[in-house]
DNA sequence: TTGTAAGCGTTATCAG
DNA sequence: CTGATAACGCTTACAA
């Protein structure tokens, strides 16, 4: 017996359906049901049990429209499908949800078009912040600046976008690349090689740029020829093979993602060659995969959960400052400042990502000292 | 030099500042902007460069309001970060996005708790229809039953709720437990054990009877105490080892999802038997992992993306005929009769799963001939 | 303690 | 061709 035996009209229960079934005014139901002081005990109760009666469910869109916020967080990813991006939104939806806040997701695919369209979206929906990481494709951010000309706060979150100056949350990449790096040295490797993801990627700079920066610094020389673009399982089990004939030396490969150091991995182990003995192979990202594939995979904690939590946390932050300012100075300082691409109080927040060591460098352990 | 050079006002434009602007009335801004027959040329592009000027975006949550209907579509995930679920979620956004709907995506996190707290901000939003998988924990449905009594159309997929009747979408279960069970009988194996998850998943009955009915048929026996309750990577880690040593003549396993398959090769492997010639072992889901992990799994795919594209085709169809019918005849048989617990006029849509073969049980090849 | 009315942004209806 | 007005559901001065 599910409850509510046929009393429904046609449409949802309104305020007004309660006044009128009690013969009062909507106001007084209005301010019954938020237990407004003013209010007699009696009526209160009266309206509430009618309420509960009628199934009644405030209209948000109406609360919105009139209170000019719509408790609503817009978040754009690249891909759902993709362990970290479901990481992140999870965090982001945790922590929205507690801070009673929704959620709407959209994906760009990886295409700015789509990016642009899921921007409209948002605005037209009035959401009160958004939370994006920027599509590989993305070029032209005439669409981000939307947001700020519309006064929306932004936060990026690890693909951030250079040319715009708002709140970031990102996980210090270069670290990521260095300590990766640096730990394949110590394991003993002397010709290391890097699969990159495409350089105008923030993050792909980063972590190249730390991989770069271990080299010097334990005197080993950075060999162009020695980084490639490769960034997928598919191109790196197409291209590993290839590679290590040209550069038979190879004995590290740090790649830009898990899924590309696995990809290396069965190319190599189908080479015949051994896995940390001949090669010894790092990724970066911590996904699931890296503890399932064999040997199991060293790599960089890329902190999804976290990264989500910190981003919505600073946009909330950043929507309920605007709130309280709004009134008060009429501000339009920052605004401004993000537009005109001046690095005005805007904060990035950077994740430190740990060194997860696994199987696939597990070798020379005491090197580590003796270097 | 972004657009919108410093016109903007402290709130987003609106068809009324667009009339002010250009001394004329809302309507016409109105009807300009949607290319109303009855506007002059000359007014309408006057009203779109205004419009374009002032940056306008139409707000969403005035439109919702008035029409009565939010173009929102609400999902309920267990959880984002599951492979299967993204995918579905993946599937459900990229049509919704084409049909011209936005998606707001909640997760239960497994807690009927949280799964009613979710379903009530839906309805709150007044959403057009939502799609739902439910919670494992999920015992009372009460919650569930509140969109029904809202006249909002409700889709499950994978995991439906028993007793309530409206669309739903699933994959054939029993099916693709029987084809993996009947492969594993055909590459020679005779003890083969179950490791399942709860029964009060329809699912996890699914893929069971069909674990059994492969049994029957092929005259194996089927022993209670070959049917564990095993459902997590972890778990399989903790429980293979234990359930080998009492069941020795295991020759092959049948896990209800994939990580418990990979959990229990990894299990195996480190007591340091062979897979697959000692035991055979399949799983399900045909998630990223199943190609990753060592020996590459034989799994059932679960189609999640196609699971996603049929649930909102259906949805949408649903909340776009009881729009046409809603004026007509004011009919709520339907509503009524799902109410009751009466199977009505409900689509349940059954994808056919496929048995993807991989190293996992590759042996005795020519068995399944001779069989 | 309760009611009235204006307004949030939009469109449809009715009048010019 | 264009304009005024009501209505969608809700809150909140202001009045009573």
């Amino acid at each position: 017996m599910p409850p509510g035996e046929g009393i429904m009209k046609s449409h949802p229960a309104t305020i007004k359906d309660i006044a009128k079934a009690l013969g009062i005014s909507v106001s007084t139901v209005s301010r019954a049901l938020k237990d407004h002081p003013d209010i007699s005990e009696k009526t209160r109760l009266m309206v509430k049990e009618m309420a509960e009666k009628l199934q009644y469910k405030p209209n948000a869109l109406a609360l919105s429209l009139r209170s000019n916020r719509s408790n609503t967080i817009g978040v754009i990813v690249p891909e759902i499908v993709h362990h970290f991006f479901s990481t992140v939104i999870s965090g982001i939806e945790d922590y929205a949800y507690e801070r009673g806040y929704n959620v709407m997701v959209c994906q760009s695919n990886e295409l700015q078009e789509r990016e642009a369209i899921n921007a409209q979206a948002l605005i037209s929906h009035r959401v009160d912040g958004v939370l994006i990481s920027v599509a590989k494709t993305t070029q032209d951010f005439s669409h981000l600046h939307m947001f700020l000309n519309q006064g929306i706060p932004v936060v990026f979150f690890d693909r951030v976008c250079p040319e715009i100056y708002v709140d970031r949350v990102i996980i210090d990449d270069e670290l990521g690349g260095f300590l990766v790096t640096e730990h394949l040295i110590k394991c003993g490797c002397r010709h290391i090689a890097h699969f990159a993801a495409p350089q105008n990627l923030l993050i792909a700079q980063g972590r190249r740029a730390g991989y770069e920066r271990a080299l010097l610094q334990y005197n080993l020389p950075v060999r162009q020829e020695m980084i490639i673009l490769c960034d997928t399982y598919e191109r790196a089990l197409e291209k590993t093979g290839a590679f290590l004939e040209e550069h038979p030396e190879t004995d590290g490969i740090f790649a830009v993602n898990d899924s590309t150091a696995i990809g290396a991995m069965q190319a190599i182990q189908k080479m015949g060659r051994k896995i940390p003995s001949d090669i010894a192979v790092a990724g970066f990202g911590d996904g699931p995969n890296a503890l399932i594939c064999t040997p199991t995979l060293t790599t960089v904690e890329q902190k999804g959960y976290e990264i989500g939590m910190e981003s919505v946390e600073l946009l909330i932050r950043k929507i309920e400052e605007k709130e309280n300012t709004a009134l008060a100075t009429e501000s339009t300082e920052e605004k401004d400042a993000a537009k005109k691409g001046v690095r005005a109080k805007f904060e990035t927040k950077v994740i430190i990502p740990n060194l997860i060591v696994r199987e696939s460098t597990m070798r020379f352990p005491a090197v580590a000292q003796t270097f």
